[in-house]
RNA sequence: GGCCCCGUAGUUCAAUGGAUAGAAUAGGACUUUCCUAAAGUUUAGAUGCAGGUUCGAUUCCUGCCGGGGCCA
């Protein structure tokens, strides 16, 4: 809701409560753009108040107008369309609303730091055993960028990692590299860490399968030849072996899993996400273990005859879940109420924690909110599982097994190239210092990415053709970073040092297009606001994309530093300054780096 | 079988219950003596089906059809 709505809607409340002696709730007032075809800039429904009128949609129109610009400085006419009352806003208005805005710089559409409650959010929760691939790239940008929003909305975050490195997976692809590895390092190969463990993972799975076919051939039924074959219960032998904290093991747990901590900083650091803290779960699932205990202990738990521990769940309507197996061992809800309850002792002020996790997870997640609650955990009710969609490939499901994940380091690698090649056809590279090049491809390639999976709504699954690519013209994030960079270029060709200084005249009239875009712009405090309360970043990528392309069109018809009344020249300046700014800071929080040049 | 999510132009995505459902891309026709044409203008094209609530439904409710997921 724009700032001259609330007062908008102040007014028409105010009207309501002298025409009709009744004050409507001001959220029933709806104030929305005027369509472009009709008169004025902001529109109001009347429909609402007919009731209290006991009058037409027009007349009800007609006496609200006629008091709001009698009574309201900022609104010079209106004019009744059916039920929609559309109001003109006084030059005077608008032209201070930019000068407000621009002064702000760089801070506009931010809150105060830390001005609302801590929260925690996690978003990347990697297998030790697998490289990273386009879905967990969905599921990384997405929390980074929720997690920028929230700071943006005023909230403190503390963003969070919890490593999967323990556990039968684990074992396989340590199994397999004793037995096939040679010794074999990301030294003396030359490959990244994280993709030598990970072939090792598949080396584990085709041994296994091969093992199981003997097995049947010699006679042995299929079930039978699956919990025998010999790599198979040499995996669990080192699972064994792990857990008695075997220093032989454990040394090359740590080993392997050093390799993969390598490869993984090399991507998330091409990527653009970190992390403040990291959260292993070979250190929490024994914590879990020790609170189930406690819970059975406190008879917020139940155990059974076989000894296996339950949580009954049936009270708020989800079923029973097992915690504890009969022979003791955590599944994978006991990991994760242990990491909960570490997070919460090692941040006590957090207000919640929020779960970037895939949907396949939601209902996991509403029965750990639920056990939390229950072993009274008050954030409990205010956690959030992130849920959001698969990227799916044309053919369906990306599937690690079947080979057809789109691995992350080769589709950043495409894109830094997509970009190089581009500029160099465009033949934009002598603009272009060869010593900024590359860094150049990677805010272009890596930007038109981050907003390829950012823009859609986090909740739907979405589509990544690997033919037909990622564009960069369009509704892209190269179409944004373009008229970004067009937009600084004018404002470098006009010298302005500092944009605060761009106080527009509060006698100048902007038409019909400059206040379309002005009243985009000005947007940007409450589609962050709205964005940190729904966790989602596509509200802000749609609102970058909106900007821009009310900027390119007016740009492209409306002089700048060529025209010549001075204070209209001085207003274009503060809206190209206010436009490129919002973009920057929008696109900022979804972690795309704008370039000055390109 | 029980529960959850999703069905919008050929395709990929939008639309706090509001006016004639917006973009992009692919297709047709244009624009560069002018602040970066990765641009702009223009043309053509869509709410799965059937009911209901409402002054008004892509949006809310019910049923069906189609796709995805979770739980045994």
């Amino acid at each position: 809701m724009l700032k001259i709505d609330s007062i908008i809607a102040q007014s028409v409340a105010d009207a309501c409560n002298e025409l009709y002696g009744s004050r409507p709730e001001l959220n029933k007032i709806s104030v929305q753009s005027t369509r472009s075809e009709f008169e004025g800039n902001r529109t109001v429904v009347v429909f609402p108040f007919t009731r209290l009128a006991g009058k037409s949609p027009e007349a009800t129109g007609e006496q609200i107008g006629t008091y709001l610009v009698e009574n309201d400085d900022n609104i010079t006419d209106f004019q009744v369309v059916k039920g929609f009352l559309n109001l003109s806003i006084s030059d005077k208005y608008w032209a201070e609303a930019l000068g407000e805005a621009v002064a702000e710089k760089e801070c506009f559409g931010l809150q105060a730091l830390k001005s609302k409650p801590q929260v925690m959010v996690e978003y990347s929760s990697p297998n030790t055993n697998k490289p990273i691939h386009l879905g967990h790239m969905r599921n990384n940008f997405l929390g980074y960028s929720v997690s920028e929003i929230l700071k943006a909305a005023g909230h403190d975050v503390v963003k969070v990692q919890i490593i999967n490195d323990r556990g039968i997976h684990i074992c396989k692809s340590m199994i397999a590299w004793k037995l096939f590895g040679n010794g074999e390092t990301p030294t003396s190969t030359g490959e990244k860490g994280d993709k030598l463990v990970g072939r090792y993972y598949v080396t584990f799975d085709k041994e296994f399968k091969k093992e199981v076919a003997d097995l049947i051939a010699s006679g042995k039924d299929e079930e039978t030849a699956k919990t025998e074959a010999p790599i198979l219960l040499a995996a669990r032998d080192l699972l064994h072996k792990w857990e008695a904290e075997d220093s032989e093991v454990r040394e090359l747990w740590s080993m392997m899993n050093g390799w993969v901590y390598d490869g993984f900083d090399y991507t998330y650091k091409e990527m653009g996400v970190d992390f403040d803290k990291l959260y292993y779960e070979s250190d929490t699932y024994l914590i879990g273990k020790a609170q189930v205990e406690k819970g059975l202990a406190s008879g917020a738990f139940t155990q059974r005859d076989d000894s296996s521990i339950w949580v009954d769940l049936t009270d708020v309507g989800l079923d029973e879940k097992l915690l504890l197996r009969k022979d003791g061992t955590a599944v994978y809800m006991t990991q994760d109420i242990g990491t909960a309850i570490l997070r919460f002792e090692d941040y006590p002020s957090i207000d919640r924690q929020v779960y970037t996790v895939g949907n396949e997870q939601e209902y996991h997640f509403k029965v750990l909110f639920e056990i939390l609650a229950k072993l009274g955990y008050s954030q409990a009710s205010r956690c959030h599982h992130l849920s959001y969609g698969m990227v799916e490939l044309p053919e369906g499901k990306m599937k690690s097994r079947e080979g057809t994940v789109v691995d992350a380091d080769d589709i950043l690698l495409e894109m830094r190239t997509s970009a190089e090649t581009l500029a160099s056809e465009a033949g934009k590279l002598e603009n272009i210092p060869p010593s900024e090049r590359d860094e150049l491809y990677k805010k272009v390639g890596y930007g038109a990415l981050k907003y390829f999976l950012l823009k859609v709504d986090p909740k739907k699954s979405m589509m990544f053709d690997p033919a037909g690519s990622i564009d960069f013209i369009g509704n892209t994030g190269p179409y944004i970073q373009f008229n970004y960079v067009r937009a600084r270029s004018v404002l470098r060709n006009a010298s302005i040092e500092d944009v605060s200084t761009l106080a527009p005249s509060s006698s100048v009239h902007l038409d019909d297009t400059e206040r379309d875009l002005l009243m985009t712009a000005l947007s940007l405090p409450t589609v962050i606001e709205e964005a940190a309360r729904t966790y989602d970043p596509s509200l802000v990528a749609n609102l970058c994309y909106d900007i821009t392309k009310s900027y390119s069109r007016w740009y492209q018809d409306h002089p700048i530093i060529k025209e010549e009344d001075s204070d209209l020249r001085t207003a274009r300046l503060a809206l190209c300054a206010l436009c490129s700014q919002s973009v920057k800071t929008g696109m900022g929080l979804l972690g795309i780096d704008m370039p000055e040049r390109m």
